[in-house]
DNA sequence: CAAAAAGTCTATTAGAAGACTAGACTTACT
DNA sequence: AGTAAGTCTAGTCTTCTAATAGACTTTTTG
């Protein structure tokens, strides 16, 4: 159950862009990558990705660099994760995206695939309904005041 | 997001002991293996390990098997899966069971540690509120009633 | 126009993880 | 003794991950 460091560096990149959404919102590659301890080569990599998939735009040549594609609150984790991830389901009979049979008899009553789709829906609709917005706006709370924000378990 | 063959087979498996229960639970790797679907080599491994974790147990020599190591309302799918695929966290900085640094100079305040942590709380929630017992009777309301007990999304 | 500063694209690779497979060994019943 | 189970260790083959390398294109600016 767990995201690559592919989907966490393009995760990451993200947040760290949204942030300098408004303020003109070009940022390059190698302040991502310093700022987020992120590889270069490898971040180039996954935001060309992301380019590619309409979630970022770029401009080339001196004064370029990377931006959102669209405003911060119109753009969800779930997408980005999916992207550079693949389909957020655990097992691909209950994923829409790439759905392919499990091979047991009847799919209609496996108990394996209930539950998965359980987890399936509880995941999307984490990352589905949180934004990069919603993300900046969190981490903006957190700063201002302390005590934890998240509670570790597992 | 992915739940591995192992961890896949392991519940399954799980599953298919689960509904032996009371008519003497003792089943052999090979059954399971047919009915599952299932490498019977692997399986065996499978097994084993969750003997070891105490979810199962045993009995070796002519007539032996496998069978539930408590009953199947006390076991569940969050156990399961951690024993055979480790920490339900998708990334190490909110898991309790392995936690490890992500690196960011603030965890307090790091926007992905908190969506993340969002995450794992609702696989978990999922997870390990669903018993062995409970995917049983689900399996068994699904012969009874047709109509889609699931989903598909994503 | 040349140089520099950006992103773009393709290929390669070292290592780890995933999914088995093989085979020898142990225990228990008949 | 023989057979039917589970136990345990090791090995293999393949795929994926996480980079790295390097050549190329576009844009600005001196």
């Amino acid at each position: 159950m767990k995201l690559s460091k592919r989907g966490e560096y393009g995760v990451r990149a993200m947040i760290d862009l949204a942030s300098w959404e408004g303020r003109n919102g070009m940022v390059q590659i190698k302040d991502i990558a310093e700022r987020e301890h992120i590889p270069a080569k490898f971040l180039e990599q996954i935001l060309l990705t992301l380019k590619n998939a309409g979630l970022l735009q770029s401009k080339m040549g001196m004064g370029g660099g990377y931006y959102l594609a669209k405003p911060a609150d119109q753009i969800n984790l779930g997408h980005i994760v999916r992207v550079l991830d693949g389909p957020l389901a655990p097992i691909r009979c209950v994923s829409q995206m790439a759905y392919d049979s499990c091979g047991c008899p009847d799919e209609h009553s496996c108990g394996l695939r209930m539950v998965m789709n359980d987890v399936r829906s509880a995941i999307a609709d984490v990352l589905d309904r949180t934004t990069l917005a919603d993300i900046t706006k969190r981490v903006e709370m957190a700063h201002n005041m302390p005590g934890d924000t998240t509670r570790p378990n597992d």
